[in-house]
DNA sequence: ATAAATAGGTTTATTTTATAAACTATTTTA
DNA sequence: TAAAATAGTTTATAAAATAAACCTATTTAT
C-alpha cells in the first residue's frame, strides 16, 4: 500500500474542507454565517452544500427567521468521520 | 477568508502535493519511480509536473541512464517555501 | 532479421470541478 | 411605490484532473 492514500474529493476542496471546519466548531450554522466566514459567494456556496449534503456530511433544513427564510446546516456523524478519516489521509501528505 | 486562508490551488491537488511530499524527502526522483510512488498513470504525471515545473516549485531535468530517457525532479527552495506555507495554511482547516 | 513487448514518456480528448453570472422571490427601506 | 437588500437557486463558463491514444526508441523472443 501506497503512503499516498487517496484524498476524498469531496473534502478535498477548499470551500467544502472550510464547511465541514467551520461545521465541526460551531455544530450548527445558517448560510449566511458560513457565507460571511469562507468569503465565497452565495451560488458557489449553494452548490457545495448541496454536495455536501447529497453525501450525507452534513444536514440541511430550511425553516424562517420571522418573515425570511434561513438555511441551517448541521454537520452529521458520518460527516465528522470521514473529515477525521480524510485528515489521517492527509497527515501523510504534508509530514 | 480570515481564518481560512487561499490553499495555493496548485498544491492543492493530490497528485501534485504527493509529488512535492516526495521531492522534500528524497531531494531527487525520477519520473518512474514517482510514477510508482504515487500510483500515477503516466499522463496524469506528465501533466503535473510540468505544471509545478512552470510555477518554479521542481526542476526537470533529462537525460540518458545508458541508452534509456530519464527524467529527473527536484524541488526547489522556492518548491520548498511554498509547501511549508501551504501546510501552514491548510492547518486552520483541518484542527 | 523481424515481430512483439517494454521503457519512458508526451499529446490530445474527455470528464469532472469550481466558480461566476444571472435569475427568482420576498421583504424592507427611502 | 420604486429601489435596494436578503436569501438564496439555477445555469453557464472556465479550469482542472484524468484517461486514452499516441510516439520513439530499445530489448527480447522467434
Amino acid at each position: 500500500m501506497s503512503e499516498f492514500k487517496p484524498l476524498d474529493p469531496l473534502l478535498h476542496s477548499q470551500l467544502r474542507l472550510a464547511v465541514m471546519s467551520l461545521l465541526l466548531s460551531v455544530e450548527e450554522a445558517d448560510f449566511t454565517f458560513i457565507k460571511e466566514k469562507t468569503e465565497a459567494t452565495a451560488g458557489n456556496l449553494s452548490v457545495q452544500l448541496d454536495k455536501l449534503e447529497k453525501a450525507g456530511y452534513i444536514e440541511i433544513e430550511k425553516s424562517f427567521r420571522g418573515k425570511r427564510p434561513v438555511t441551517t446546516c448541521k454537520i452529521t456523524k458520518f460527516g465528522v468521520k470521514a473529515f477525521e478519516s480524510y485528515v489521517e489521509n492527509l497527515k501523510n501528505y504534508i509530514t
